[in-house]
DNA sequence: TTGAAATGTACACTCGTATGTACTGTTTAT
DNA sequence: ATAAACAGTACATACGAGTGTACATTTCAA
């Protein structure tokens, strides 16, 4: 007891039973005729010797590792969680475990995924360069990308899944203009570089385009971006809002920066959503949880799981599934309420 | 291009390099003397055919996958992410990739683990039976589980790391009476099948020790459980703190559960911190982002991390580490401080 | 009765890599 | 000069499983 066993393999299972491993072998996959008397002695030297079958060894033979792995930019964040807890139950009952890792970037973290053969690569990751994402098609590993698929040139074993950013940041900003508001502003994420999000960031464009769709024009004043910090982002909401401003909507790119925003606010006796409208993005907890409710924009986060991992199931199967995007949800809260009597 | 290149293997290296196979062998593990110019000719073979050794290969032979899985109950959670995201960084830099599964609890998920070869297992689980830990010690395979050591008996190949919750709740009772409250209540999880914490839920035993040790009866009116959504939360804490009720205290299990509490006091006219002061675990950002800023235990999350994956490769290198157990951090603000002139 | 079909078993090879061991040729110490 | 140490290479085997193929035995139809 306690002692490290050694291995228990096909070949003591054989042993026991009395009967050859390639008898073992066929009772374990059910493939073969197999008298039914051995099949029986097969199962019980399985059940006495608590036999599993190497997966590792499967995975070489049958090049199927039966693992999947989904690549993010930031894994700490309650969209990807909540994706990832979704897709561990899909995947899981598929027989497929989950890795997980944080998009390293580099040339070497790609072999490290290559080489390690899974069967099917998620990638989440608004960085991610397409020539990697080849790389994996190339090496035979099929991939779903979460990105809008529109613009983006067919590769076989490549598979996009758009879940939305792009169409729910519209959605938000159409809402803010909708409820009345003509001076929108659009908060950036925090980064401790104080980088500013790429121009292929699909909430931004989004807010861009239909800020310009309903004729209002976007400018550095109606941008915050760059901060460091959550005080950072505080002062420079506060700093816009002073009297005289003429901001009346604010769109958070996450549910966090819109509280922010409209904790902010509240400090300097602006009352929202009488004087302020502010909307975020992502349907995290918080946004029911806060005062006033947050309105924010969710995404069909079962739905785009078990969408993937279908995906990626029907590729790894051999056959080239549509791409797909998903539509958004907006969520009305008392942050963007027509208050009575507007 | 696009289609799919027959995998590359030591063998094509050796032909191309014009050597035998276990010469490439060497210079990629660098571990045998090897000529400098042939070192150089396979070097060469590697970069042209982009050859990477198959890591499900290597770990059927050396009995090593380089991957290591984490198991928890509920990996949507703040804190989880948190902890998956810094494992994942110690654990790529190790050379370890990491898989998620949230706990299935039934022999074939134990089976499923086993049988992949796992170099290591994190288990945060309340709920994982021993009895499981010690099936997978005694497949030769790690384990460190998040759970406080004392009266844990000593089994080979198993470290346990206790990450606070127990002291933590302590502390945040502590907290709250050295505040003056003299009647705290405790909100328990929400759960769909409203369940209640088990009698060996480490925060839940905090406060009732805590409570008792300084001379608080615990009963029914002491705790909030078995709700099954927000809105139940809501509606049982604004029962119990109508007026004429003597709550003072509220300690949430997590901050969610306290913002709750703390909305609904504000929603029928209870002033916190004045009336009542609200508690919560976890340092999540919601703690931060909430008004009043709300009081919170944090975990070190990044020490615990770390500690986790160095005791696993202690563990994976044959040596056993001591167990761990974690401080947890008061982290105070408006929800429960002391008002002027009280 | 005879041959074909169905049933049942096992050898031998394969997946891609690591390495113990043996072997050859060269250098160094005695 | 001779042995010992070293440099450099390659064979053969192992890791744990899957399966093509060949072979043996039984069942069944004609």
């Amino acid at each position: 007891m306690g002692e490290t066993r050694e291995r228990v393999t096909r070949a003591d299972v054989a042993k026991l039973a009395g009967v050859s491993e390639t008898i073992v072998s066929y009772v374990i996959n059910n493939n073969r005729y197999v008298a039914k008397e051995k099949r029986q002695r097969v199962e019980e030297a399985v059940r006495l010797l608590n036999y599993r079958p190497n997966n590792v060894a499967r995975a070489l033979k049958g090049k199927r590792s039966n693992q999947i792995i989904f690549i993010a930019d930031h894994i700490t964040n309650e969209y990807f969680s909540s994706i990832v807890s979704e897709m561990d139950r899909y995947a899981y009952d598929a027989g497929y475990l989950i890795s997980l890792c944080s998009n390293r970037n580099t040339p070497e973290f790609i072999s490290q995924v290559i080489s390690r053969q899974f069967d099917g690569i998620i990638v989440s990751s608004a960085s991610f360069p397409t020539e990697y994402v080849e790389q994996f098609s190339q090496a035979g590993i099929p991939v779903v990308v979460f990105r809008r698929w529109r613009h983006q040139r067919a590769v076989e074993r490549v598979a996009y899944l758009g879940t939305g950013l792009y169409t729910g940041a519209r959605e938000a900003v159409r809402h803010l203009i909708n409820r009345g508001c003509r001076n929108v502003v659009y908060i950036d994420r925090i980064s401790a570089k104080g980088h500013v999000s790429p121009p292929d960031d699909m909430r931004f464009s989004g807010f861009v385009d239909e800020m310009e769709a309903n004729g209002f024009a976007v400018g550095p004043e109606s941008v915050v971006c760059g901060c460091r910090s959550q005080e950072e982002v505080t002062e420079e909401v506060k700093r816009r809002l002073r009297t005289g401003s003429r901001v009346d909507g604010i769109f958070g790119r996450n549910d966090m920066l819109a509280c922010i925003a409209m904790t902010a606010a509240g400090q300097i006796g602006i009352q929202v959503p009488e004087q302020l409208r502010v909307i975020g993005f992502d349907d995290s907890s918080i946004s029911r949880l806060i005062t006033p409710g947050l309105s924010t924009v969710g995404m069909k986060k079962e739905k785009i799981a078990k969408a993937a991992i279908d995906m990626l199931t029907q590729m790894i199967a051999g056959s080239q599934p549509e791409n797909q995007d998903f539509e958004t949800v907006l969520i009305e809260r008392e942050s963007t309420a027509v208050p009575a009597g507007f």
